[in-house]
DNA sequence: GCAACATCAACTAT
DNA sequence: CATAGTTGATGTTG
């Protein structure tokens, strides 16, 4: 028997039916590792503060700083542009007379010689590589991430998100746009906006961590980031393959001809699969018929040998949750769970009597909770919250019905109600007439934000349009169960119950509009007055598309002049008053018309920038953050 | 229920 | 031996 077990132990050895059936009267036989060809993994680059660009900041943290800068001052994102400039120019035909001696200048946009000694430094990967699209091998370890570098990363991958879900959005757009106008027979289904989006960015080299093979945390994605589509999860590189739920380094690029895994996703394809969070019995890949049902043996080799490999040299494994989920637009979700370890592999009879491959894998230590769980937590909060959380509600809709959805309010910190002492004013107050909408959609079909522009029409109460119009969205009112509750952190802060997609509206931000001359009489108690042309202009950054299309332009109508009013919340206030601020917030400001046309008092209706898991704080650029004082800046 | 889809590792040909 | 081209495996999505 002992026999058997080594010789399945290698990838030019398959199992044979005759050995598999041998071998599968054995009680779970354990596997042994090769005949211990090394002691030492394959080479690892530690310590290696930046995956993506030789030159970004690697430096202690400095909070004078605002963070759209790195320690030189310059644009966080300057050397994302620079890279992707480059990727460009290689993708679009120029590669002939265009190489890592050739850069183009920020500020001029000419094509300029490289300096001779920047030139080994360059992060373009070789020419060769670049031409076939394909990963590096080179293995690394990201360890030691000052806060500095933690934010740079965090930006360059929320920016690589929103291009994604936004250029996802202008493709399925196009799509309807084109089946309308053309009948096309058999072609009626939509096109595959995710799948068209990510090869979009794969041409223009906004894929990320590509020149790397990263094992443990990638840079800027946290655990529980939530995705909605395998294809989001390769365009941030944490996980490379479409379709296969175990990535590795293939032996060939491997220093020591060890395949190793980095990242695995559980999708529950498996039917031998078990999970128990902290624990996972996860069943290696192959032996699947075309109809995904297990229909013959599977052996050890590719992704399952890597993982045999990983565990034998005790690397980590990133691990991703697939489930089902109502409202994602897929109807699953994918949430980044950590970092766990390989302890153990198995060959046994699998349901179907086949052969499987099992590994046992088991959390890391001392890494926050898991975003799947906070998930389910969330679940049983909107199902039963008393029940899950006796303690801490004030009140259990602060709204008092005047929102369609309670909005909690939960301190389980001391004993203040303050929020309670305020009259809740779901919408600010307007006395204008209606105004018609101009040109195109402003929302997709599932009412998400397209782009941020200056400033939308809705349809409003004068249109002949059914309440179910499409250009109705953030005049209906709040999708979500919010919770506002007391933090040490942020004093009261904002989260929702409910997982938020990207583009969804969140919640209008009213108070009791002044004008300038009003405010000025206020102005002795300026704590209570927000200004909302200080808000940071974000709406610009979602649907930007000038990485892609060059010749994108940011969208200038219709111009609006510059908000000269206050909002009062001295007295009156809804839920968005308690949203903290951030320099890298996960929510904009997009403002909206649709009861009535005057430009200079716009409804400020909020929408979310990223796909905000259950139980995240919501925040909000309120610009300068000297005019909010007592909110703390976060970044997540 | 099922076709279309993207990627890559591994293979074959030049 | 190196590189260019092909194929099969993988599972998701509308």
């Amino acid at each position: 028997m002992g026999s058997l077990i080594d010789l399945n132990l290698y990838p030019d050895s398959p199992l044979t039916d005759a050995a598999a059936t041998a071998f599968l009267t054995l009680n779970v036989p354990k596997l042994e590792p090769k005949e211990e060809p090394f002691d030492e993994p394959p080479n690892f680059h530690t310590n290696f503060t930046n995956p993506n660009f030789d030159s970004a900041p690697n430096t202690q943290p400095d909070a004078s700083k605002p963070v759209e800068q790195d320690v030189n001052g310059n644009d966080v994102y300057s050397e994302f542009n620079r890279i992707s400039e480059l990727f460009n120019a290689a993708f679009s035909g120029k590669t002939e007379k265009y190489d890592e001696t050739e850069a183009i200048d920020p500020d001029s946009r000419a094509i300029v010689p490289v300096p001779e000694e920047e030139i080994q430094h360059s992060a373009v990967v070789d020419s060769s590589r670049r031409r076939n699209h394909q990963r590096s091998g080179e293995l690394v370890r990201v360890t030691n991430l000052g806060l500095e570098d933690e934010r740079y990363f965090r930006h360059v991958v929320r920016k690589t998100r929103m291009i994604y879900d936004s250029l996802r959005v202008f493709v399925s757009m196009e799509d309807e746009k084109r089946r309308n106008n053309h009948h096309v027979f058999g072609r009626n289904r939509n096109a595959r906006g995710d799948l068209k989006s990510a090869s979009v960015m794969k041409d223009r080299g906004l894929w990320l961590n590509r020149d790397k093979r990263i094992v443990g945390a990638i840079p800027g994605v946290y655990v529980g980031d939530i995705f909605f589509f395998r294809m989001e999860i390769c365009v941030v590189g944490m996980h490379g393959l479409p379709q296969a739920g175990i990535d590795y380094l293939t032996s060939s690029q491997s220093s020591n001809g060890d395949p190793i895994a980095t990242s695995i996703i559980v999708s529950g394809g498996y039917e031998d699969d078990q999970d128990a969070g902290d624990v996972i019995i996860y069943t290696g890949q192959g032996g699947q018929d075309k109809y995904s049902r297990q229909a013959d043996h599977q052996r050890l080799e590719g992704g399952n040998l890597a993982m045999e490999r990983s565990m034998h040299y005790g690397i980590e494994v990133r691990v991703v949750r697939g489930f089902r989920y109502e409202g994602s637009p897929s109807g699953k979700v994918y949430v980044y769970d950590g970092l766990y370890k390989v302890v153990g592999s198995w060959l046994e009879t699998g349901k179907s009597g086949f052969g499987v491959i099992k590994f046992k894998l088991v959390r890391m230590e001392n890494q926050p909770e898991m975003g799947s769980v906070v998930l389910k937590y969330a679940e049983n909060l909107r199902n039963g919250p008393l029940e899950s959380r006796p303690g801490g509600y004030v009140c259990m809709d602060m709204s008092m019905k005047k929102e369609k959805m309670p909005v909690f309010l939960f301190n389980d910190i001391d004993n203040n109600h303050e929020p309670m002492f305020y009259e809740y004013l779901p919408t600010s107050k307007v006395v204008f007439a209606l105004e018609r909408n101009g040109g195109e959609f402003a929302y997709d079909q599932n009412g998400l934000l397209v782009r941020g522009k200056p400033l939308i029409f809705e349809c409003g109460p004068h249109c002949s349009c059914p309440p179910n119009c499409r250009n109705r969205v953030s005049q209906n009112g709040i999708k979500n169960r919010f919770e506002v509750f007391r933090s040490k952190e942020t004093g009261w802060g904002v989260r929702s119950l409910d997982l938020i997609q990207a583009g969804s509206f969140i919640c209008e931000y009213t108070g009791v509009i002044l004008t300038r001359e009003q405010a000025q009489l206020f102005s002795i108690n300026g704590d209570n007055l927000i200004y909302p042309n200080r808000f940071g202009e974000r709406w610009a950054e979602w649907g930007d598309l000038s990485q892609i299309f060059s010749d994108y332009v940011r969208p200038s109508s219709p111009s609006v002049p510059p908000l000269d009013f206050a909002l009062d919340v001295s007295r009156m206030r809804n839920v968005a008053c308690y949203l903290s601020h951030s320099s890298c917030p996960n929510v904009l400001v997009q403002l909206v018309l649709y009861d009535h046309s005057n430009f200079a008092f716009p409804h400020l209706m909020m929408f979310a920038m990223e796909n905000i898991p259950p139980m995240r704080e919501l925040s909000l650029d309120y610009g300068e953050a000297d005019e909010w004082t007592g909110k703390l800046s976060i970044c997540n």
